[in-house]
DNA sequence: ATATTTTTTTAGATTTGTCTAAATTTTATT
DNA sequence: AATAAAATTTAGACAAATCTAAAAAAATAT
């Protein structure tokens, strides 16, 4: 089956704030999705239609199996354009999302999984979010946030809670980048700031907002 | 600015048939984009008001150098990405075409510039056709058909003049491919046939109508 | 338990791209 | 030159995706 960019956007995002809220609403998606209520409302009764979408009226909705199925595949899409523009065109992580958000309606599926196999099947996109597998399937990646790492135990970043361009670009600025090795050297009880070094660079401070939204793994 | 790809599948038609015909006809066009000559009238105007098009009712139409610009960048998107899925993701040269169809779309100038870079700066596509560069320019490749190849004369195949999957499937089983070394070992005048030997492979008889349409390059 | 506020849905338009059927213009044929 | 045929355009309709304003339902506060 085929679908509209813009119904495959609606799933996707659909999907995302299901994932961190559990329930979805009606305005939320509308902020989500830049549009109106009303519009939201529209697409939904032809999300439902078209079995994608589990719709009762003033009562909520969720994505059927098959809707999750389909928002997975963009989801896969995405990424794995966002990991083939950082690594083989050498875009900059912070820049790769808004062309990702147009390739990912490419509706070819022999075209991705030739990507997936030309990038050597990688695991997680750029911003250490994972890559579902041809099937839908996602491998969990097991990360603490900064917060959480012990005190000078050499981590390696692995993923980014917040993807707006503010987050990004003060990452850039303190040279933090996927794959960073660095290590929490003190924790500042006052306003649970923390000390932090990373290889090769001079130690510098984040904030605890900051620090809560990078993850890392490490070796216990 | 930005054009929906609606659009720029007209514009790159219109480019393409005033190519070969010097003048298109709202008949011709509507063949090219399978849709009904009512709905290229409707578009014509469009075209027009946004000054990508010169058009007068009843007396034809062409493009403008906007316009003329606008089909190139197409155009140039369409063979990169047909060159990359051929080379870099091993697609056959006679798969590529639909897909392609969908990328030239992708909007980002910088995407194509890196792509263009990643790819080396080729010169043609897979089917020999030549890709504009970052400006537009053409570089002409000089070939001739294989009706006007010399006897015994070894040259390469660089072009195909018919990308219909008929004659890419001829192709396919007579292994005739871009980059293919031959020669012709005799023209036969009866029918205009002629029979071709390509290096590793038995001598084979391909037809008047095929062999025109096939392009190589030779050293004089 | 009412009243108020917030959320969601409907009603009715609008834009883009397409279509069929009919009208108009151009071109070709007697 | 008149007529027939072909090409092109217009008129009017439709589907998809969006919008604003109004109505309806649900949630919250008094
Ligand atoms: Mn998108
Ligand atoms: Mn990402
Ligand atoms: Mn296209
Ligand atoms: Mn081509």
């Amino acid at each position: 089956m085929k679908y509209s960019s813009s119904k495959e956007n609606y799933l996707k995002a659909i999907f995302h704030l299901q994932e961190e809220d559990g329930i979805v609403t009606t305005n939320e998606l509308a902020a989500a999705l830049q549009t109106r209520a009303a519009s939201v409302t529209d697409m939904l009764k032809k999300l439902k239609t078209q079995k994608l979408l589990l719709y009762e009226k003033y009562k909520g909705f969720k994505l059927t199996l098959e809707g999750r199925k389909v928002a997975l595949q963009i989801i896969r899409k995405h990424r794995l354009w966002e990991f083939f523009l950082v690594t083989k065109l050498n875009f900059g992580w912070d820049e790769v999302h808004e062309i990702a958000e147009e390739l990912e309606h490419i509706s070819s599926k022999k075209l991705i999984d030739r990507m997936d196999e030309f990038l050597g099947f990688p695991k997680t996109d750029p911003h250490g979010d994972p890559i579902p597998d041809s099937t839908g399937k996602v491998t969990l990646v097991k990360q603490v946030d900064l917060l959480n790492l012990p005190l000078n135990t050499v981590a390696e970043v692995s993923g980014i809670g917040d993807q707006s361009p503010e987050m990004l670009d003060l990452l850039n600025h303190k040279n933090i980048q996927l794959g960073s090795k660095l290590e929490i050297r003190k924790k500042f009880s006052f306003d649970n700031s923390i000390e932090i070094k990373i290889k090769n660079h001079p130690a510098i401070t984040v904030s605890e907002n900051v620090a809560k939204k990078i993850f890392a793994k490490y070796d216990e």
